[in-house]
DNA sequence: TATGAAAAGGGGTTGCT
DNA sequence: AGCAACCCCTTTTCATA
């Protein structure tokens, strides 16, 4: 599919992310459409990629995961031979939920989740900051989340 | 449940995080129990809200989201009056995946995703600059995404 | 009371029109 | 592209320890 999502596709879509159990049935009704061609529909945005996996969401803090660090991170300035390296680090950390290289001052900007802010005191000596090339890191811990979604509303394009 | 998670819970919810449709006798198989046990745990976490919700992750590139944004905000000193608004819009801005109260010097730091700069730039100039009490808004666009999930590792509890 | 087995019902999958 | 039959898997119920 290199072919762009049209209104069924981003209905689809919408619907599954709210709710990727719903029955095929309920599906087609609500997007005004066959059983079939709802089936079809999402086997290609399966094949294609653009749906990339189920699974299911948990409450981190019901789930002992209560506290969530933002670690900004700058590297040395002459160390891209250390990047390859730090990027692999982080892959492997399962406390590290994304890690994305940023545009201007900060390199990377890192979610991590951990059980309690000694596990994070933890994790920031023994661990992240002792990745070579490491410069700076500045950890912000957060307190509400007041949005917390994997939801990206969808629509038909061009 | 206001119990522990066992180790039996946590390699169900971990198995469950990578996918969502394994079936029952499978997930029962790998974790070694019976298709009833794991069945009722399942509906317990589901109960206790430690499994909140199935969905679908999509390729936000591949659904035309490919510009993610992180922004820093800081709302006006005197300004508490005004967080409640504040609060409310965002998560009613489709655009915003995430938005979280930090500790320290910055208030509020958003993840969004647009379908281009440009979005981002009418987004911010038409939507979160105008929000009462904003100070200061400080965006940074993400390159690379290094790492990019949802998965809590879970591990029994005490 | 908790666990396992077996029956029944629902829904996803496939082939045919 | 739609329809219907099939089959698998979830879910419930019952029996047992």
């Amino acid at each position: 599919m290199a072919e762009k999502l049209d209104d069924l596709d981003a209905r689809i879509l919408n619907l599954m992310q709210d709710d990727a159990r719903i029955p095929l049935v309920d599906l087609a009704d609500k997007v005004a459409s066959s059983r079939s061609a709802v089936w079809r529909r999402i086997q290609k945005l399966e094949e294609a990629g653009v749906i990339k996996k189920h699974t299911v969401l948990l409450d981190a803090e019901k789930a002992g995961l209560g506290v969530l660090v933002f670690a900004q991170v700058k590297m040395q300035a002459h160390s891209r031979d250390s990047l390859p390296n730090f990027i692999e680090r982080v892959r492997n950390f399962p406390e590290v939920i994304e890690c994305h290289t940023l545009m201007g001052d900060i390199d990377f900007i890192l979610k991590v989740r951990v059980p309690s802010i000694q596990a994070y005191e933890d994790f920031f000596w023994n661990q992240l900051s002792q990745i070579e090339g490491v410069r700076e890191i500045n950890s912000s811990i957060a307190l509400t989340a007041v949005k917390d979604t994997t939801r990206l509303n969808i629509s038909a394009q061009s």
